[in-house]
RNA sequence: GGGCGAAUAGCUCAGCUGGUAGAGCGCCUGCCUUACACGCAGGAUGUCGGGGGUUCAAGUCCCUCUUCGCCCACCA
């Protein structure tokens, strides 16, 4: 075995040994080992599930439901980022603990259509080779499309395996798939129906780089510097008006002349910051009670436009703030939100003059008509100079709408579309949140949700491109009669085929996604999977998506099945560079997943991101940043590598394995064993209890900190004494010391067999409790673990369909090579007082082993803070021990470790000096060399002060009546205590700087 | 304008229900100890943004101010 795990080689036979045991369809009966050859015969009817699961060894329990994921299907643009890492990394290891605890377990993936972002691409590809979409034709545009999509497909399913995704591909689904297309024709059918769906001519968003209408979400508000131009507006006395012309004085300029025979030519002041649209401006408007201009909406005055010389009304409307600008505004029904409010409730007229690519058009001076809005801005502006109509430009902040698609500046237009009412359904929503059916993760979230709810406005949903969920609506084409069908309801009429014409436009790819958890399993059929899997547990993705799908897709699941889609939403952040930036191309700040697990492998890559991954902040890495989970694989890596070589030296091979079934009763169990199991399944304690809260980063901390410090630092380390017992280092000593110590462990073989085989279960163990973070070094080490010792003469077992470490599940813990029974673990008995000494006599041996622990830290702490060399083999003697015996038990432990010996009485001949620590006192011998004690001094000083602060400010809190008298006992107790053992370790302390001195 | 969040070691961040501050990286010292130098053993480092309050006790709860993010809405 190499030091480092070789992932490249290993990759694709992992996931394909899970390939082969199906490991991600529930369908399959798992019993705790599988068996590679055998699993074709488990695969089972759905309806026989209990009965075979009651046969089966399979840990699932009936109280455990399943665990129903549906993936968030990425856009088939392109390829993975780094989001896409993060959320299947997170699922993954959400799904692949669940299955562990027993769980039947749903993980269903998916792809998007986008339309918008995917027919942009496209169009831009067709572009590079000369050729347009209209050129094309709408068929053969979709069959390009379609292919460009799966090419995609395929690229993005193989990256999401070398991820480790282990979702369940049989059931993959596409948003535009032909189960898909029915799902969402239902949907438009039955709202139809309902009353929701409506199509109407109102103001849009529209973006010119797409070429179709947008909801208001996929609008992007950005700051932009312009430009506040003032602009004279002359006001025109209604006797200037011939009167009869009062309905139709729009376009009237042969009135021109009445305005020039006025003596008084008087203006009002307009701001605006697209002059551009004066062109459709069909009335000026104030505040009614602005004293600057009341007197003129009252006499009837009028407004003539500049450029074009239109004369429109003056009118008087609350909504104008006197404040800003000149308090008067020019309204442009046609191309502004706030003056189509304005237009509708004073039935000004609707003039049109931006067409869908943003140039003019419409009833305008023939020179703007086909310029684009921005040079129809600098013309209009160099007129208005020359005329003397501009005042003034001031430089002005404001936020400009832009397509998040393609990023141009989004125009406002009057377009016909087709609309969802959304206010009930919202309405439902809240009332559904409101109730508790469904909890966000974290619940920050749920103001934002709650907000944006209660101020839902309809959803456009038409889009007027090609690639997409046709709208199933079909038009007569003589009385324009209107059907939803999804093909041609000319038969059904009884008419002439190609009666009716279908709609052209398509719908927003969010109203294919938004039915995503119903429409994958079945849905609109009552099938037996959507009754089974409905609704989903959780939903897991970032929080930018809350709107666009979250809150739609409980919409649609509680408008169409009356039940939330799922129980938990699981947000988490978005991935970010160092630097808090988003990731993007053109910033060059983006790291290819896929680029990287070639480099540091999936698990490293994994690691580091669920590990990062704090609840409610986004993920901030650079490519350092994966150091961390390099190094911990590597790590788990050489750790395993050398409990299989010790083992397998030890045991000497794979035969012997099944004897120690008998040699491992717990009387060979030693307290490191003991200590080691407790803290193996307080780890999965707390990983479970932060998986249930989907706290993912702090579940990755605890195994962290349990594998590399408790296990290696220690448990390895202690090991090692007891397995490897009879080397150089012990046959030195003996030749050495005049009274020679064979250790225990070298004279007893069974116990170093033993101490073996409780070393590679808690590997196996350790395995299990970090496989869904890092599930292919682990399986790996796994696999080769049986190739040495078998854990069954027939079956292969895969770690990723065996149980997880659980308190609960006592069984569950040292199972196949062991079953051994734990003592303090076991719960075979629960009654009270057996807890009672359990849990006594737990502490007493964390307090032992937390001793062991302090002991063998201090000693090395004198060695290295004396820069003594490490070969000097310290003579060391207890000169007080509080209370404590037992520490000799560990003895040659102790020795083997710390590197020292241990004297039974007190060497007087050479130079010492002395440690301290909580529960004891000794002195340490420096035979073979002259060493300065200036140093040691200097150190117990620095100690000293800063146990003399401690110790200061505990005496202070303990004097303190109102402690003593409020404080918990528990804890007014443990401040003595701690009180108490510091003036202790003080008062040596200053006895040793004493007799140093 | 409304909402949410963040300010903790040089850097990036943990710190859940109040009990006397942690990790990784970086830094210093000593080690190539036959699992691992992507390592081991030690070490240094913090007025927990400022101010006030509640409490025996506040990084943690409340108020307030400052700075910085994000989301939503928007006065043309």
């Amino acid at each position: 075995m190499d030091s480092r795990f070789d992932f490249e080689s290993s990759r694709a036979e992992i996931s394909a040994l899970w390939n082969s045991v199906n490991i991600a369809n529930p369908d399959i009966v798992r019993t705790l080992s599988y068996s590679a050859l055998a699993y074709s015969e488990q695969m089972r009817n759905v309806n026989q599930s209990s009965k075979v699961q009651k046969n089966s060894h399979r840990i699932t329990s009936p109280r455990l439901e399943p665990y129903v994921l549906v993936l968030p299907p990425p856009n088939l643009t392109g390829i993975l980022h780094m989001g896409h890492g993060l959320n299947c990394t997170v699922q993954d290891s959400i799904i692949r603990f669940n299955r562990m605890l027993g769980r039947e377990v749903l993980w269903l993936p998916g792809t998007d259509h986008a339309g918008i972002a995917t027919q942009q691409k496209v169009e831009a590809e067709l572009k590079s080779k000369h050729k347009t979409k209209e050129a094309l034709g709408r068929t053969a545009f979709w069959e390009y499309t379609k292919q460009f999509a799966e090419k995609n497909k395929d690229t993005i399913l193989m990256q999401f395996e070398m991820l480790g995704a282990s979702f369940d591909l049989g059931r993959y689904s596409f948003t535009l798939d032909e189960k898909r297309a029915q799902a969402v024709f239902h949907c438009f059918k039955t709202l139809y129906d309902r009353g929701l769906i409506y199509k109407g001519n109102y103001l849009v968003n529209w973006s010119p780089g797409a070429g179709t209408a947008l909801s208001d979400d996929e609008v992007e508000y950005k700051e932009v510097q312009g430009h506040l131009y003032y602009i004279n507006y002359q006001l025109v006395p209604p006797s200037a008006l011939n009167v009869t012309s009062q309905q139709d004085r729009i376009h009237k300029t042969d009135i021109a002349q009445n305005i020039k025979n006025e003596t008084k030519v008087r203006h009002i002041q307009i701001a605006t910051t697209r002059p551009e649209t004066l062109l459709g401006d069909t009335a000026v408007a104030v505040h009614p009670e602005d004293p600057r201009y009341v007197d003129f909406v009252e006499q009837g005055y009028s407004v003539r436009i500049p450029v074009c010389g239109r004369i429109v009304p003056l009118i008087a409307d609350a909504r104008v703030s006197q404040e800003f600008g000149t308090g008067a505004v020019k309204v442009t029904p046609a191309h502004d939100k706030n003056d189509y409010a304005l237009g509708i409730a004073h039935e000004l007229a609707f003039m049109s003059v931006i067409d869908e690519h943003a140039c003019m058009q419409g009833d305008i001076p023939n020179e703007y008509r086909g310029l684009s809005v921005g040079e129809a801005r600098s013309k209009i502006i160099e007129v208005l100079e020359q005329e003397g109509h501009l005042v003034c430009t001031k430089p002005h902040v404001h936020q400009v709408g832009h397509c998040h698609r393609t990023g141009t500046v989004v125009q406002f237009l009057l377009s016909e579309q087709w609309y969802v009412r959304m206010h009930d359904m919202a309405q439902k929503a809240l009332q559904a949140w409101k109730r508790g059916d469904i909890v966000f993760y974290p619940q920050t979230w749920e103001k934002t949700f709650e907000h944006w709810l209660t101020h839902v406005r309809d959803w456009c949903i038409s889009r007027q491109l090609w690639w997409g969920h046709r709208i199933p609506v079909w038009y007569h084409r003589e009385t324009g009669e209107a059907i939803v069908s999804i093909s041609d309801p000319s038969d059904k009429k009884g008419l002439e085929k190609n009666s009716y014409v279908q709609d052209k436009n398509v719908l927003d790819t969010w109203f294919s996604s938004w039915l995503w958890p119903l429409s994958t399993i079945g849905w609109p059929q009552h099938t037996k999977e959507f009754i089974k899997y409905y609704p989903n547990t959780s939903l897991v993705t970032a929080y930018d998506i809350i709107f666009f799908w979250v809150a739609r897709m409980i919409m649609a699941g509680i408008e169409f099945t009356g039940l939330v889609p799922f129980k938990h939403i699981y947000l988490h952040g978005l991935v970010r560079d160092a630097q808090g930036r988003k990731m993007s191309k053109s910033l060059g700040n983006g790291i290819d997943p896929i680029e990287l697990i070639h480099e540091i492998g999936p698990d490293a890559l994994r690691f580091t991101l669920v590990y990062m991954c704090a609840q409610g902040r986004d993920v901030l890495i650079s490519k350092d940043s994966f150091q961390l989970g390099t190094k911990f694989v590597t790590k788990v890596w050489n750790a395993s590598r050398f409990v299989l070589a010790s083992c397998e030296n030890v045991l000497g091979g794979s035969g012997e394995i099944m004897e120690y079934k008998e040699v491992l009763k717990s009387k060979h169990l030693k307290l490191v064993d003991r200590w080691i199991v407790g803290e193996l399944q307080d780890c999965a304690r707390v990983v479970e209890r932060a998986m249930s809260q989907y706290r993912v980063d702090e579940a990755a901390h605890e195994v962290y900190k349990f594998f590399w410090n408790s296990f290696c630092d220690w448990y390895i380390e202690f090991s090692k004494f007891y397995i490897q017992v009879e080397d150089d280092f012990n046959k030195d000593r003996a030749d050495k010391t005049s009274k020679p110590k064979t250790s225990k462990a070298a004279t007893d073989g069974t116990r170093i067999q033993s101490s073996a085989t409780v070393l590679l279960v808690v590997l196996q163990q350790s395995l299990r409790l970090l496989h869904p973070f890092i599930p292919f070094v682990t399986e790996k080490i796994y696999q080769l673990l049986q190739d040495r010792f078998p854990f069954d003469s027939d079956i292969r077992h895969v770690l990723a369909a065996e149980a997880y470490p659980h308190i609960d599940h006592p069984d569950t813990f040292c199972h196949d090579i062991t079953n051994i029974v734990l003592p303090h673990f076991s719960t075979g008995d629960n009654t009270q007082k057996k807890t009672e000494t359990r849990e006594m006599s737990k502490s007493r041996e964390a307090t032992e082993i937390s001793e062991l622990q302090e002991l063998i830290s201090e000693l090395r702490r004198v060695r290295s803070e004396l820069q003594l060399p490490k070969k000097l083999k310290l003579d060391v003697c207890f000169v007080e021990l509080k209370d404590n015996v037992s520490i000799y038990k560990h003895k040659d432990l102790i020795e083997f470790l710390a590197l020292i010996k241990l004297l039974d009485s007190e060497n007087r001949e050479c130079q010492s000096i002395k440690v301290v620590g909580s529960f004891f006192e000794a002195r340490v011998y420096i035979t073979n060399d002259d060493y300065d004690f200036s140093a040691q001094t200097q150190l117990i000083r620095s100690r000293l002060s800063k146990l003399h602060e401690q110790e200061k400010s505990l005496s202070k809190q303990l004097s303190n009546p109102q402690f003593t008298q409020k404080a918990k006992p528990e804890y007014r107790e443990k401040i003595r205590l701690q009180y108490e053992t510091l003036v202790e370790t003080t008062k040596k302390l200053a006895s040793i700087l004493d007799s140093v001195e």
